[in-house]
DNA sequence: GAGTGGTCTAGACCACCGT
DNA sequence: CGGTGGTCTAGACCACTCT
């Protein structure tokens, strides 16, 4: 009887995927999976923890494991296009329940020397400067985003860009300001398992992933105008993009 | 001395983002730290799946843990624009050392009714039939990603897109020659942890999430043609989009 | 206070790898 | 073969939640 507590994952996983459990039910706990399937507690909690590195469920001190709720976010990379396009509304994850209202956190605004990556990504020369502007996204009380904008300090510096507020339009309407508007961004997205600092940074449950995507934002003549890295909780999040030709 | 296992993983952690332990290299073993922390070897091993599930680590039975490696194979969605647009070339993970060769495997090819999700995106009516076309993808000998294309039947029973080799351009080709040409895409995707099944499709070392992605195809008259739906292994794949507008 | 998850110990046995 | 990881047990103590 190798294997247990496999074996008492594989059940409990079939029970949830069955719909015998749904979202938000108690899974058998500690105790009871002991009692039932007569192994030691370590074993019982070993099973539950598979399914939670599974995000299948979530464990919650002096109350119970519960099956997880999966309700996404979407964030669509180019309102424009899905919005005249086709297939809009359209999702294979019931991700149309959105527009649910963000609030920014922990906004701050400061100059710094750029990460290397940053740098070579905006082509900067040796230690120009960057303005940095980091905040955090909460939905319904929970993070769910970190997002940090790095700008050429030498063209945002006099700009309301360094203002925790930047007005109507946000810092794009700024840059459309100065002449710098962009018109073209790269996208670059990654999907791993969060550091510790990155988990409680979002109040990650154990077996959340995170996505990173690092934006970068062209002007009208080619020239690199913002990097923006954002960090998402991958248990909220479906990215959505619209692609022609 | 509470949370020792914790505190074990966090200094492995200083001395691998410190630099002290690189990528490949041995971290040190259960008995090792049961040696140097004087913990049990279950605490030892607790400590090493932390590391293991961030992703840091990989094991090697029989012969230790060690520094996961990460080079990442670019996925360019829109090449076109990727290629005569800006920024091209540029990555903040070091995913330029791309162009190595996929080999197709396990191609099926087969017809059957669509999932649920597939026939409302396909806009397809109750009962109508669908072209299945699975395949999984290999690059130096290691399973990276899983495809399934799904076409209605009604439009493409009668072409090469039955086949197993459709022949140059592929589907897309194809589709093109029934008038049916792929002009506009929706992708849209989501990070998770593998189920068990999963994990073994693609030989996923623990702690490594997937990407999924839908992938959806209209024709110039908006109609949608295809519906594709990837696995990706999140720890090989870096995505890339480039916008406009 | 009873029930639940969180962490740890000390020891056992097995499976696999490399020499 | 010795070293390494893989799994399990039985019991301990703690911290938190809920009623």
């Amino acid at each position: 009887m190798a294997e247990t507590a496999r074996q008492i994952a594989d059940d409990l996983r079939a029970r949830i995927s069955s719909g015998e459990l749904t979202p938000g039910d108690r899974v058998p706990g500690e105790p009871a999976l002991v009692r039932e399937y007569g192994v030691a507690k370590e074993t019982a909690r070993r099973a539950l923890t598979l399914l939670v590195d599974e995000g299948l469920a979530v464990r919650r001190r002096g109350s119970g494991t519960y099956v997880r709720e999966f309700r996404p976010i979407p964030r669509v990379a180019n309102k424009r296009l899905a919005e005249d396009g086709w297939g809009a509304g359209k999702s294979i994850w019931d991700a149309d329940l959105g527009d649910r209202q963000y609030t920014v956190t922990d906004l701050q605004v400061y100059e710094s020397e750029p990460p290397r990556q940053v740098a070579k990504l905006l082509e900067l020369d040796e230690s120009e400067l960057v303005v940095v502007r980091s905040r955090r996204y909460v939905v319904e009380g929970e993070p769910v985003q970190r997002a940090t904008s790095y700008l050429p300090a030498r063209d945002v510096r006099e700009s309301p860009i360094t203002q925790e507020n930047p007005g109507e339009g946000g810092i794009y309407g700024r840059l459309a300001d100065l002449g710098l508007k962009p018109v073209r961004f790269t996208e670059e997205l990654r999907a791993r398992m969060p550091s510790q600092e990155e988990s409680s940074l979002l109040a990650l449950s154990a077996g959340t992933p995170v996505v990173e995507i690092c934006r970068v934002a062209f002007t009208a003549n080619g020239r690199p105008i913002e990097v923006n890295q954002m960090l998402l909780d991958a248990g909220v999040y479906v990215m959505r993009y619209h692609l022609e030709s």
